[in-house]
DNA sequence: ACTATTTCCTGGATGC
DNA sequence: TGCATCCAGGAAATAG
């Protein structure tokens, strides 16, 4: 599932082969589940633009924008890839895959397509150049700063790690493996942590965080890269999707539990 | 202002 | 073999 590395690798990926090119036209698929814009809107704010980059912000794909039209205005196509969602850039005569719902046409002849076999995915435009994620990026944020989110918060720490309006981009592979990391319970209630765990767990985060994305992110699902190529930080889970397999530390075998309805993988041994 | 729960969606795995 | 059921989970919506 694409986190912040995965979503981080596909943002520079894509920045490489499309900055500099030209939107020609747009096609969009008949399901609306994936747009959150009108599919004119889409279309108009896209056609005839001028691409100028594409990052990552939060677990959100920005594509940076200037408008064909008079005006030259700003604006950002911005993506949210959900569970399954897929951002390629093809060329033409590659087959469309199944649950292809966009397909953006470029100058340069090849095209950007949008492929999300579950749909959890989204697609928006913006006439402006403001996007922003509501929580601080954990690779940004200073520690101090990191350590007060968590201040008198009752709900588990791995539900506060994964909530997008305190953090950005963290998902459940990576809460899992910086708590493991950092040797705290994903059930502990975030306040109840000491400063120094929390500290703990600020250095895990920005080290597991940064060593996926210098290995392309983690192939698990469906997960690729805007070329189709796969991560491998998948082969140096600690605990995610480990269950029942021994602790690479102390050998203990890794426990799953279920918080908020999510699988949670820790070392009954290595935490607390 | 928080927190917890439910819902959306499909492919792959599992069970009988 | 075939059909039904379960499970994965990001985030919006809903309820408390």
């Amino acid at each position: 599932m694409p986190e912040l590395p995965e979503v981080e690798t596909i943002a520079r990926g894509l920045a490489r082969r499309i900055t500099g090119d030209r939107v020609e036209s747009v096609w969009l698929g008949a399901k609306k589940e994936p747009l959150k814009s009108s599919p004119a809107e889409i279309v108009a704010v896209l056609e005839h633009s001028a691409i100028l980059g594409a990052r990552r912000v939060g677990k959100h794909i920005v594509v940076d924008l200037q408008r064909g039209d008079a005006g030259r205005t700003p604006a950002q196509w911005i993506v949210h890839l959900g569970m399954t969602g897929r951002v390629l850039v093809c060329e033409v005569q590659e087959p469309l895959a199944k649950h292809t719902h966009a397909v953006v046409k470029l100058a340069s002849g090849r095209e950007i397509r949008f492929v999300d076999p579950r749909r959890f995915g989204r697609l928006s435009v913006s006439s402006s150049a403001a996007f922003a994620a509501p929580g601080v990026e954990p690779l940004q944020v200073p520690v101090e700063e990191f350590v007060a989110l968590f201040h008198g918060r009752k709900t588990p720490i791995k539900s506060a790690l994964l909530n997008q309006s305190l953090l950005s981009g963290v998902g459940n592979i990576y809460a899992d493996e910086s708590l493991f990391r950092a040797g705290i319970r994903p059930r502990r209630r975030a306040a109840s942590i000491s400063r120094m765990h929390l500290k703990r767990l600020h250095a895990a985060l920005r080290k597991v965080l940064g060593e996926a994305i210098k290995l392309g992110g983690s192939s698990v699902s469906d997960y690729v890269g805007a070329g189709g190529e796969e991560g491998f930080f998948q082969l140096r889970h600690r605990v995610y999707g480990r269950e029942g397999e021994p602790c690479l530390v102390c050998k203990t075998p890794v426990k799953r539990i279920v918080i908020a309805g999510r699988s949670s993988h820790y070392c009954p041994r290595c935490q607390n």
